[in-house]
DNA sequence: CTTTTAATATATCGATCGTTCTATTATGTA
DNA sequence: TACATAATAGAACGATCGATATATTAAAAG
């Protein structure tokens, strides 16, 4: 009916991502995104609205693809829920070393980044997080349920420390993101509950 | 002997702290500055050459008073390596609590923000929360070394478990700064060491 | 073909960016 | 009182910002 699109949204959307996440958004200019994507900035107003629009669909499919929308459903599927929980670590732990891809996380980076605060993408921000939060929470009630965990476990109190292990892997990502490191914290985080991650498996 | 300052640089860089803390490097612009500080850019580039050594400034003196300079060596004076781990982490929260200035740390904010990505401010920051690590793990191993910790506790593990809930702490100020669930938050990362800190002294 | 439709590029908008030029001001010193 | 010094303000710089008006392109539908 009309002129095709010489871009999907999804291959668009992955290449602006890079460049907000590496840059942030205040930092991202209209012209880093028509160099990232070969679109010109007319092209992007006419489907995404503005700069903001378009860095909102690219936090949604950031999450999408990132975590949530396939990952913690089927990791939440799993019979055991301890394995729920280190199988989430490892997921985040690959996707930390993975080099094709800035590092750290977009989500986080964004909850930091004062240059991105309208509400909608706060809002978008603090839902997607909820759900991992919901997620690790869920896990760890049922693990206690089940007599999984040590007695001296409070879930709430376990659950909030699991997931400030998430926060702290993904500013550790940046920070310095020797694997050596974000493997003893991840031992730090859930040594507690009794669990742990296997070793790397090979240089 | 010359024309004397309107504002002194403590006071200055105080004020352009809060808006850099606020926003974010990139999304600082100078007319922010120059409204936050009374100043022209003219004075403001005349004592620090441009915005990124503004930036340093703010961010030198945001280290020293916020955490380095005087808390940590008092801290680590103390007889007891326990009571310098939980007095640190009671300073953290009486920090996150302060309602005379923003939330989170703007070194941490400063690590995820891609706009403010200049070699110098990067070492900066790195450098000032290596301070960090390192009191917490020489506490750490001081506690260690004097049977003051559960037998089960590795010192380097648990130091860094330590350092993640500084990150996490900084990050959750920023995404949902509920007392309690920061509270809940350091007694995630303290009790495997055995440790606490007390309960909300007053509503 | 022609028409319709939407995705695109070109060119450019006014606003704002970080920065600098020039001149003025207020002090201590001679 | 004049001089030297440095901090300041006002005005403006070119560059770049996010955004847009207009025209062109490529396909499907008739």
């Amino acid at each position: 009916m009309s002129r095709p699109r010489v871009l999907n949204d999804d291959e668009l959307l992955d290449r602006a991502r890079d460049i907000f996440w590496r840059q942030g958004y205040a930092a991202t200019s209209l012209r880093d995104l028509t160099a990232a994507t070969g679109l010109s900035s007319a092209a992007l107003y006419n489907r995404f609205g503005d700069k903001a629009g378009l860095f909102r669909e690219v936090l949604r499919r950031y999450a999408d693809t990132g975590l949530s929308a396939e990952r913690l459903p089927r990791l939440a599927a799993l019979p055991d829920p301890r394995a729920a929980i280190t199988g989430f670590f490892e997921d985040l732990l690959a996707l930390s070393e993975a080099a094709d891809t800035p590092s750290g996380c977009l989500l986080i980076n964004t909850v930091l980044d004062g240059g991105a605060e309208a509400p909608e993408t706060r809002a978008l921000v603090r839902e997607r997080l909820g759900e991992v939060e919901v997620f690790l929470r869920a896990q760890t009630e049922r693990a206690k349920a089940k007599g999984l965990l040590p007695a001296r476990i409070d879930p709430p109190v376990a659950a909030e420390g699991l997931f400030g292990t998430v926060l702290a892997l993904r500013v550790m990502a940046r920070l310095d993101p020797d694997p050596v490191r974000l493997r003893r914290l991840i031992a730090a985080g859930l040594s507690p509950l009794g669990l742990s991650v296997p070793a790397a498996t090979s240089p």
